[in-house]
DNA sequence: ACAAAAGTGTTCCTAATACACCCATGA
DNA sequence: TCATGGGTGTATTAGGAACACTTTTGT
């Protein structure tokens, strides 16, 4: 492989930065990790790390998620990519965003092997400290998108279990959005879109029994508007 | 600057490409240069290039498309980042992609200084050639985003000069989106929309006189929905 | 006078909103 | 039997789509 022209002028350093994002309880949560090293240490910031020369950006996204938190298995998305001058103190670092939505049934306890991190948390999005670098940046765009997304895809069902009932979907939306949504319109708009099956199954409480309904087809991997990148 | 930590690994190359777009006669036209050294040399590929270590994204595709095209003074908005690990065949490049608007009555004949471009053209997006690197796929990115936009935001107001009549701009809109567009709707929505404003001057032609219009505020310089990035 | 583009309203249909009661179950 | 969440329909409104003729000018 011919780097030389590549190398004639020093280069940047490439980053991936990750939001990710799950609902618990009745709260929309964004996963943070507490620095253990400068710069930024005993601060708050978003998992992320920098790419290897041969890992594909989504790939290093993921990694990273995993080595740093043990989540696994979720819906990715790029965002955005960062690239202010003095956005880290070591150097000129660019960062591509990503977030990404995991179902919080689906995850497991923390472990982690990384030495830099002394502590990983998920925390309510009403309650966010001052994170590190330009995260708080990142996850304002990335809740903004997030918001929108939920309006014209599916992209929601990624936050919920494989069966679920429409009243957890419409919490999901009401927290995500921070609204209250009316039952029978919510209702009437989602099972119009036609992407939903009734299960035979009931779930059970303490009250009547709800019918709970799971995703039509596969679950859509996409960026922008169904279209599929690199892929 | 305490580099030591980033230059550990070594490290890809970022790039940024831009696809930048305009209106002329009856087309809508990407501009396209052809390469004059290798890889892909004599083939056609979007202007772009690598980023200096101490130079903003946005900074970066603004100087390469001066540079290459002598275009200025635009509307610039961030896309994708691509980064495939064999989309460059020199090495491990990074491509953070940009589109471009630009209204072509303000374009200046092509005056680029560099060796390495042997010619520069406006390529109508139905005659588009196969292009070097993954810019097949940027493009088609880029004319998606471009579509969709028109769609909800006054964006296409770029690709005209700051007085024109509202058949100017319907027919950009039928060129962009290419279909044929009812007059009276199409007027009846853009009004509504309140962002145009008469001017007292009317465009003379062969035939009856048509009221110009300008765009009421500043122009606007977004990337997603109204936010505004890095800024 | 005529060719060519400018300008203008109404009807129809679809989708979003507002709104209230009965049902099934466990305790 | 009652407390709790599950489940359902209709009337109104707003926005998008279809559709045709008159006006103004230059030649």
């Amino acid at each position: 492989m011919a780097t030389s022209e590549l190398d004639k002028y020093s280069k940047p350093s490439v980053a991936v930065d990750i939001v990710v994002f799950t609902i618990m309880g009745n709260e929309l949560k964004v996963l943070l990790i507490k620095r253990g090293q400068p710069p930024f240490a005993g601060q708050w910031s978003l998992p992320g790390g920098f790419i290897q020369i041969d890992e594909q950006l989504e790939g290093a996204a993921l990694r990273e998620l995993n080595e740093e938190t043990g989540v696994r298995d979720v819906y990715l998305e790029q965002l955005y990519t960062f690239g202010n001058l003095n956005r880290d103190p070591r150097g000129r670092v660019i960062s591509v965003s990503y977030f990404v939505l995991v179902d919080s049934t689906k995850i497991k306890p923390f472990v982690t092997g990384k030495e830099n991190i002394s502590e990983v948390q998920w925390v309510s999005i009403e309650k966010l400290p001052s994170l590190a670098f330009d995260h708080d940046k990142i996850v304002k765009y990335a809740l903004r998108r997030l918001r929108y997304k939920l309006e014209y895809t599916a992209v929601g069902l990624e936050l919920l279990p494989d069966n679920f009932t429409l009243t957890d979907l419409q919490r999901l939306y009401e927290i995500i959005l921070s609204q209250k949504i009316d039952k029978r319109n919510f209702r009437k708009k989602i099972l119009s879109m036609g992407i939903l099956e009734k299960t035979k199954v009931f779930k059970k409480g303490a009250h009547r029994p709800a019918m709970l309904y799971k995703f039509k087809k596969a679950k859509p991997i996409s960026t922008f508007r169904g279209f599929k990148f690199e892929g």
